[in-house]
Formats: C-alpha cells, structure tokens, sequence
DNA sequence: ACTTTATACATTGTTATACAATGTATAAAG
DNA sequence: CTTTATACATTGTATAACAATGTATAAAGT
C-alpha cells in the first residue's frame, strides 16, 4: 500500500524531472537515445523506460530545445544524435533557476 | 513559446512535489485548505490552484497519510483540518530520503 | 442597500506525461 | 540457433495540475 503510494509518487516527480535531467545532461555533450538512458542511470539513479525516452525527446524537438541528426554506424543500427539549440541554452538557465529556488524552499521545510 | 514551455514545465515540477510539499507542511502542524495555500505560497512561492489542492487533499486522505476533521467556527465557514497519520509520517520519511538523493544527483548536473 | 473582496470547500473537463506492452531490426555471445 | 544487448518507435492507460464553475459566509467599500 504504502510501497504502491510511493512508486507512483515518484512517477509523478519524473514528470518535469526527467525533460529537465536530460536537457542538462545534454548541455555538455550530443548524445543519443540509448546513451541518454545510461547516462541518466548513472548520474541519477534513475531508469527511463523506452516509452518515455523516445516521446519526450520527440516533444523537445518539437519544442525546438533539442535538434537531431541521423549518423550511420560500420556496424549496427544507426544512431540519433541529440544536441542542445541555443532556444535549449536559455530555456535551460530558466530552468535551472526555477529548479534552485524550488530545491532551496523544500530545503527549508523537509 | 519560451515561456510557454516553461510555464508547462513548471505545471509538471508540481506533479509529486505538492503533494510532498503538503505533506513536509503538515508535519509541524494541523492546518486547513486554505491555510495550506497560503502557507504553501509563503514557504514556496508556488500558487496553488483551489482546483488542485482540495482533490489532492482528498487523494493524501484517501491513500491514509492524512485524516481530517471538521472544526466549526463562531463565525464563517467551517474549516476542514488536516493531520498526518502514522502511516503519513513514516510515508514522508521514505520521500524525503528519495528527494535529497535526487537533488543530489541534479545539483551534480546543472 | 448594493457590490466587491476574501474566505472556505468542492466538482467537472481538459491537457500533459510516465510507462507498460508491443513492434521492428541488427549483431554479438553463449 | 537462441538469448541478450543495442537502437528507435507507437499505442493505450493512469495520474495529476489547473481553469472554470458552483455554493456559501461575512467583512469592507461606496
């Protein structure tokens, strides 16, 4: 019961969480889908499902804060590289000061 | 569009973290709907929307992490009091432990 | 007297998002 | 030759924030 109330909570931190994850883990580097979610585990502890990654990525394109660009591999499936745009940039430090603020004022209270 | 995003974005932090932030407030003290709102937008800056808080209330309610009570007033409306439950505050503690590690994780990033 | 504003709780409909399930395809490892 | 890992994608479902709307009391403004 209490288990089950917890997992969807944190289902519901993601949504907002994850956009925002992603964005910055692309302010250093492209990377692509499956990288994405590795990297997101690694640094956060977090595991996006397949069906969250794929849809979200697409919306962030969409919203113009991410561009993409297929690139052939000598062996395998070809990869979709994701890289910031500067409409991703600014959108971003809008983001992360929002999230400060956020953080301080839980900060104060937990 | 910017902003637009944004705005959306923020929609979304919101989603896991009120109910967190409700429940962080409810710790130290008994308060009523409308208490919470101000208290929420004092200790937070976030508005939160009548339409939001008293479903969401309703769902804390539901799930046993607050009970409530009725309390009449010599003058005006009624107020609904809100507690948490055993269950609540052993529920909260699980929550914290998630958010300060998640915060971690995201401060590393930005 | 009448209107506005603030308090107080609540429901309905809309929109956005996470995620399980499922699908397609390549290639290395057992 | 079957399993596992990689790689991208869609569909359907559940959940939650919020605008809009509704009901009701009472103080303050004009």
């Amino acid at each position: 019961m209490e288990d089950d109330f917890v997992r969807r909570w944190e289902s519901q931190v993601k949504k907002g969480t994850l956009a925002f994850i992603l964005l910055n883990i692309l302010r250093d580097n492209e990377y692509y889908g499956f990288e994405l979610m590795e990297q997101t585990r690694r640094l956060t502890d977090i595991q996006i499902a397949e069906g969250t990654l794929y849809p979200l990525m697409n919306r962030l394109k969409k919203e113009n804060l991410v561009s993409s660009k297929w690139v052939e591999q000598e062996s395998g499936i070809p990869r979709k590289y994701y890289k910031l745009t500067g409409n991703g940039i600014s959108t971003l430090k809008i983001m992360v000061e929002y999230w400060k603020k956020l953080e301080e004022s839980i900060d104060k209270i937990i």
